[in-house]
DNA sequence: CTACTTGCAAATAATTTGCATGCGA
DNA sequence: TCGCATGCAAATTATTTGCAAGTAG
């Protein structure tokens, strides 16, 4: 289980197992698959079991379970980082332009043997890569739709 | 010429052309392939010729020439945004973990097909993507080398 | 002229840090 | 007990905004 995982990931460099700790593992494991969470939206899904909490411990602690790679942290382009469980599964995002709706997609462009061939011509070591995938979902061009199609009728 | 086609986008736009906008431009034209500049960099440049600028001028303008398509905006998960001079040419970017330096590459792994694909499996609309190779830049590497080297030899 | 722009200063927003106290192992 | 952790407050960094004065077209 995830939890069990942290938990000895914890142990192993000594970090200790705070109640805090435990609260925000707790938020990151009842999200799985859902959007990933920035520093604030996890800092208030805390609160409500650990009122007081502050949102710099929030922050302390996203690093040190980016170190512990518990969770994966994200950058969508909006001035903050995401955050979330890693999954342990390489994959990448969709993520929507209007509404900030965010799906994981397996799929992944990038091959080893271009890797390895930009590796060499470039004289450059490729640790990672991030590939995220911008653009419009269903609910928000719909609603595109039915608001064109209204100002085209009262226009 | 890059300016001038700066220039007519301004004046397409109803944006007036003032000697800010031109320092600013200009910097960017000088700035080709390389290091995609953060907003404060734009703004050390700018001010060697024009002392009287304020950030927030740099800010104000990076929205526009952004707006206009003269530059990109480049995200290397630093914390802050870094932009370009929009070349016209698709491309990607190598970013070194160690020492931040970037470097073009016309590479895409991202197929027509398989952005067809994704768009109908998940019902949603791809306006853009962004892929980033990090690693590590040849001099970091052999900065990284010599120093455990010598640390092999005096430990 | 006059609407778009700028510079200044102050406001925000995200994240980080110093420090005294607290608490897990 | 002892060193890592926390909460509080204040600092930092990146970016944005209000406003009066300036200027390009």
């Amino acid at each position: 289980m995830k939890e069990d995982y942290a938990i000895e990931q914890f142990r192993k460099k000594g970090y200790k197992i705070t109640p805090q700790r435990q609260e925000i593992l707790r938020v990151f494991i009842g999200n799985i698959d859902s959007h990933p969470l920035s520093a604030e939206e996890v800092y208030r899904k805390v609160v409500e079991r650990y009122p007081n909490i502050g949102i710099d411990t929030i922050y302390r602690n996203l690093s040190v379970f980016l170190e512990l790679g518990i969770i994966n942290k994200l950058n969508f382009r909006e001035g903050k980082s995401r955050y979330e469980l890693n999954s342990g599964k390489h994959h990448h995002h969709l993520v929507c332009l209007k509404c900030g709706l965010t799906e994981q997609i397996d799929y992944c462009p990038f091959k080893e043997l271009d890797l390895e061939k930009i590796q060499e011509e470039k004289n450059f070591e490729i640790k990672k890569h991030s590939f995220e995938l911008f653009g419009y979902c269903k609910l928000c061009r719909e609603k595109q739709a039915e608001k064109s199609l209204s100002e085209a009728l009262s226009g």
